[in-house]
DNA sequence: AAGACGAAAGTGGTTGA
DNA sequence: TCAACAACTTTCGTCTT
């Protein structure tokens, strides 16, 4: 592996980094810059594939935060030294505690056990890489031990993870196909995997809408030609700054759409739409915004006419 | 008859006071 | 915390092919 265990700071490249764990963040004490959540999450990347052993490394592999988790409790229950100085119901209480703590280590460990396998359960239908699978496993993990799984269903929270997996890694999958897989409703989905990421301080790039654009192009039974335009479409759109705000998923099927028509494989708006899980009504005005911008009515009419 | 178009009203989330 | 706001959806009537 790549060795890199010491960190350095982007900004000053000093190695005097401070890891604050109730923040998660990390900061440089040379420069004062808060390098953030980002340097936890890179040694994940970093152990992507290594295929058989992957339940064993998942356990030692996040130290930190397994002690932070231990720290907790911990203080709580109180130090050894304490136990002497109780007494009759203050020493019960003692015990009820300790009793709790194994509970709820337990409690944990039986969660995890039964998330993981639904986690892996979910990534396959999806087909989605070992590298993704063991980043959701992660967050998911995280998420656990931070307690943010009170209050909402397991399968829930797997699945808010899963997508934020897919997301960080640019392997977008919709939410819709996060809710069918899993089945959990997409509000639902959306709505764990925002408090997740916010949670846990994940940062998440606005996804591409390029990265769409091989899968739907395939389900549609498209050319390469077709595809590799529409890709052409999506870079002079975001030249023209017809992306920002808008959907990835809305704007990378109304390239597809138009591309589509330019090359003479027209599929209808209701087909499009159905595989890139939005409506025809956002097609139509991403389409029209296309046409309007980037002026390839020509384009478009030039293959109609070639058809007469 | 099917597809494309667009208006109008509703939903869920973000933002800024 | 609440209201304004933007993006997107649903629904539905009309036009086009």
């Amino acid at each position: 592996m790549s060795g890199d265990f010491v960190k350095k700071c982007p900004e000053c490249g000093g190695i005097n980094l401070f890891y604050n764990k109730e923040k998660g963040e990390v900061i440089c004490k040379d420069c004062g810059l808060v390098v953030e959540e980002k340097m936890v999450d890179f040694d994940q990347e970093w152990r992507e594939f290594d295929g058989d052993s992957g339940e064993s490394k998942r356990r030692t592999g996040a130290p930190m935060t397994y002690t932070q988790y231990d720290q907790g409790l911990g203080t709580e229950v109180g130090q050894k030294a304490d136990l002497y100085k109780l007494e009759g119901k203050e020493k019960n209480k003692f015990f009820r505690l300790r009793k709790w703590q194994y509970r709820i280590s337990t409690a944990i460990e039986r969660n995890l056990k039964l998330a993981l396998a639904e986690l892996k359960r979910v990534s396959s239908y999806l087909k989605l890489p070992k590298s993704v699978e063991e980043e959701a496993a992660r967050i998911y993990t995280l998420a656990v031990q931070r307690g943010l799984v009170r209050g909402r269903s397991m399968e829930s929270v797997v699945a808010g993870s899963l997508y934020a997996a897919c997301r960080r890694h640019d392997v977008p999958r919709t939410l819709d196909e996060l809710s069918e897989a899993s089945g959990i409703e997409k509000k639902e989905v959306g709505r764990t995997y925002r408090f997740v990421t916010r949670e846990l301080g994940i940062t998440i790039l606005p996804s591409n809408p390029a990265d769409y654009i091989a899968r739907f192009a395939s389900s549609l039974k498209l050319s390469a030609e077709t595809q590799s335009r529409a890709i052409e479409i999506l870079e002079r759109a975001q030249k023209s700054e017809l992306t920002s705000g808008r959907g990835p998923t809305g704007i990378a099927a109304a390239a597809l759409y138009v591309s589509a028509l330019i090359h003479g494989e027209k599929r209808t708006q209701r087909e499009v739409a159905d595989v890139a899980g939005v409506t025809e009504v956002t097609i139509r005005n991403r389409y029209k915004e296309l046409l309007d911008r980037l002026k390839l009515e020509k384009e478009i009419k030039k293959t109609k006419k070639k058809k007469e």
